[in-house]
DNA sequence: GATCCTCGAGTTCA
DNA sequence: CTCGAGGATC
């Protein structure tokens, strides 16, 4: 860099900043990288701080202003900033290109489309190239005058590029925030306790209405140019699409995905094509727009009221409403977990109406702070679940209270409970809570646990309110005669609307469909009695026990008999078993009430049909150091087990020994003090005589064989994603286990290959990210029919 | 004790 | 799908 001539260097400076901004937020494709464009940056900053009389309001430097400004100055539009009218239907989509088609007499209409970004329309005025005002939509005729805050946006340009524009340019468009920047921003807010924003496109317009522009300069802010306003001094092309690629030429970002598609159908396929990409863009967008393309069109076509009759915006089914929260209730699940659900006013979210939303926990309630009678914005998150994103505060009538949890169960009138440090308050019923009683029948009776179809939420629900069912065991215990009963008194109970006049015939016809009914579940009841070990463990709904504990019990141990009167600490051996879901078996199989239920449902043919040895690995694990450690007595860590272990033949001999014996045995006098002193206690000392006995049981019958057989995808671990045409994810699961793979439901860095079907998502982009081996359904079916 | 990875549990509507 | 928490690992 030469001294003597600053402002050459300013000059190309300025020109590098300009275009790598162009380069990046126009054109796409950034050229040089971010601490590339800071060091240019900083070195320009430097130069004009050296000569302050190169400075001009246009340098790159000069984006960020300084002194707050007092208030907003109101903007009069030369033009009026119109609003477009709203197409919700196909049909309103044709409708409009008719009222088109027939006042111009003209076929084969061309329109230019795009999205409908989801953020905060602005207008922004250059003068002789140079952007001297930017100001708000405001309500069309006027709007504030927002420069200062929009200078700090580097989307859009301080001057503009190329040549041939009008000495007068009033450009139009969207400033947004894109949705990875939303959220990064929200993050970072997050950890520093600041604001966090409420959406994208809020966090877009608070942002531009920042009195101070350097919090604005702090917003990732981004802008897209669909437009013009006034032109003087020169002209502009006489089509839609050829003005945008003139402004695009100019220097604004214009959106990629901009088309010129023909007639009604090209707008409908345009339409879906931007709808199925709507999740994946990196913005919000709340609908397309359609604009007649050419100009003269437009000009014959020309204003209803306040909008153009030659534009139309075609709107997606909202994904966030506002409604209001009529009641907060809570439900009982299985466990006892009390949830706080939302019952809503009914509201059409993204397609569907929606009426309830979870709340999650008390926590969650209390974070957001809703209250009954509040207004919430309800949004169903990338998939269906709708849930409450936050409050309205402006709209809370008088008089709310803030939301607490019940003291007792609404169902059984149980005290409501939380563990120390646990999120979920519990109603303390157990099995005398109606609710959660049924809800555990409802839980084994599913698709993955027994599986017996046709026994629907409304049946369990009279049966166990009518006393047919105490226990998941009184399923196999009903007749034909029982449901005919039950549903007649059911019907009874909450009759259905008689019809007036309703004939004997019909009565008949009902009959015969009730009949037919239980016919099917009994069928159906029958069928679930010959189960796996595997559904059968998952199917009595013990805490903690899921679907791939139960599978990791059924293979370990193989037969329930063995594992039903299992001393807890032996669970412990199975891998991905803790102390914690150890202990929670040991209770379950403690409680004799459970045992019973257990009697009955063997009693009353339930058979499992896969019992076998306990697998050859466990042989390994059976030692007693591993069993003291297993034990969780206090000061016994694995050496000193091993220690006592080698000194003591096997469990009982540790039995009624003094404290002394440990000590010669290696120990410290410290932790065989604490060991004496925790065998004391006659429990602790029968849970290791128990246990002792169940270790060698374990050890007479477990075969010495550990070898198991390698299948080609020994080792590794496979993820499923998305859906395959030729069988369910669930059977690829089942034979890709056969031969050898481990199946895990999510994706990190331990994961081998993933197996992506049709309409992956965040499991196939994390794939992609981490490197991940990726298969189609080709890839898959290949291999599988290479390995039988 | 911290961190990463999984699993369990709960949830909506047609 | 998302959250919370249990288990494994360093």
């Amino acid at each position: 860099m030469s001294q003597a001539r600053p402002a050459a260097r300013i000059a190309e400076l300025r020109q590098q900043l300009e275009d790598a901004n162009y380069r990046y937020h126009v054109l796409d494709e950034p050229n040089i990288p971010d601490a590339e464009y800071d060091r240019l940056l900083r070195e320009l900053d430097e130069l004009e701080a050296a000569h302050p009389e190169l400075v001009t309001p246009d340098s790159p430097t000069q984006r960020v202003g300084n002194a707050p400004s007092g208030k907003f100055a109101e903007v009069r539009h030369a033009i009026p900033m119109l609003s477009l009218g709203n197409a919700f239907s196909d049909e309103e989509v044709h409708d409009f290109v008719r009222r088109i088609a027939e006042k111009l007499q003209r076929p084969a209409l061309k329109f230019s489309a795009e999205p409908k970004l989801d953020g905060l329309a602005i207008s922004l005025r250059y003068e002789h190239g140079a952007f001297v005002q930017g100001a708000t939509r405001g309500d069309g005729a006027s709007g504030e005058d927002v420069t200062a805050n929009l200078r700090t946006v580097k989307a859009i340009p301080l001057r503009l590029r190329g040549e041939g524009w009008p000495e007068v340019l009033e450009v139009r468009g969207e400033v947004y925030m894109p949705r990875a920047d939303f959220e990064r921003y929200n993050e970072h807010a997050r950890l520093q306790g600041g604001k966090v924003l409420a959406n994208p496109r809020n966090g877009a317009a608070g942002s531009l209405r920042q009195l101070d522009p350097r919090i604005t300069a702090q917003r990732p802010l981004a802008f897209y140019a669909y437009g013009t306003g006034l032109v003087e001094g020169g002209a502009l092309p006489d089509s839609h699409s050829a003005t945008l690629a003139k402004l695009r030429e100019w220097g604004f970002p214009v959106s990629a995905l901009g088309e010129v598609v023909e007639g009604a159908e090209g707008l409908l396929v345009y339409y879906r094509r931007i709808g199925e990409r709507r999740d994946a863009l990196p913005f919000d967008i709340d609908g397309v727009v359609y604009k007649l393309d050419d100009g003269e069109g437009q000009r014959e076509m020309g204003f209803v009221s306040r909008a153009p009759r030659w534009a139309i915006a075609h709107k997606f089914p909202a994904q966030e409403q506002a409604t209001t929260v009529e009641a907060i209730e809570i439900q009982i699940g299985r466990t006892g977990a009390a949830t706080p659900v939302a019952r809503l006013a009914p509201v059409q979210v993204a397609g569907v109406i929606v009426t309830n939303a979870t709340l999650h926990n008390a926590d969650q309630i209390a974070r957001l702070d809703v209250r009954v009678g509040d207004s919430v914005i309800v949004r169903r998150a990338g998939d269906v679940i709708p849930e409450v994103v936050g409050v309205i505060a402006e709209r809370r009538p008088d008089g709310t209270q803030p939301w607490t949890m019940p003291a007792h169960c609404p169902v059984c009138g149980s005290e409501i409970v939380r563990e120390e440090g646990e999120a979920v308050w519990r109603c303390s019923g157990e099995l005398s809570c109606p609710a959660q009683r049924k809800e555990t029948i409802r839980h084994f009776a599913s698709r993955r646990a027994m599986d017996i179809e046709g026994l629907g939420d409304r049946y369990i629900e009279d049966l166990s309110d009518l006393g047919y069912l105490q226990s998941v065991a009184d399923l196999y215990k009903l007749t034909l005669d029982d449901l005919l009963e039950m549903k007649r008194r059911a019907d009874e109970r909450k009759p259905v609307p008689a019809e007036a006049g309703s004939t004997t015939p019909e009565t008949a016809k009902a009959g015969k469909i009730a009949t037919r009914w239980a016919e099917n579940l009994i069928e159906a009841i029958d069928r679930s009695r010959a189960a796996t070990l595997e559904r059968f463990l998952f199917a009595l709904g013990i805490q903690h026990v899921g679907e791939s504990t139960a599978k990791a019990l059924a293979q370990w141990f193989g037969d329930l008999q063995l594992i039903r009167r299992l001393p807890w600490p032996l669970f412990k051996r199975v891998p991905d078993i803790g102390g914690e879901v150890a202990r929670s078996l040991g209770h379950f199989f403690d409680q004799p009430g459970n045992q019973q239920v257990i009697d009955d449902l063997l009693a009353r043919g339930v058979a499992i049909t896969d019992t076998h040895l306990p697998s050859g690995r466990l042989r390994a694990e059976l030692t007693l150091s591993k069993l003291l450690v297993d034990l969780e007595i206090p000061k016994i860590t694995p050496v000193r087990a091993e220690q006592l272990a080698s000194a003591f033949a096997n469990a009982s001999a540790l039995l009624d020994t003094p404290a002394h014996n440990f000590v010669s045995a290696g120990l410290p006098s410290e932790s065989a003090n604490a060991f004496a002193a925790w065998l004391e206690d006659d429990a602790n000392a029968q849970l290791l005589s128990r246990s002792g006995e169940a270790l060698g049981t374990l050890l007479a019958i477990t075969p010495e064989d550990a070898a198991e057989a390698g299948g080609p995808l020994d080792g590794k671990t496979v993820v499923l994603t998305g859906g395959l045409a030729s069988m369910s994810r669930d059977e690829a699961g089942a034979k890709l286990e056969a031969l050898g793979a481990k199946v895990a439901g999510s994706v990190s860095k331990k994961t081998h290959i993933v197996v992506a079907g049709e309409s992956a998502g965040s499991k196939l982009a994390k794939a992609q990210e981490l490197g991940i081996e990726i298969w189609d359904e080709a890839r898959l079916l290949a291999f599988l029919v290479e390995h039988g």
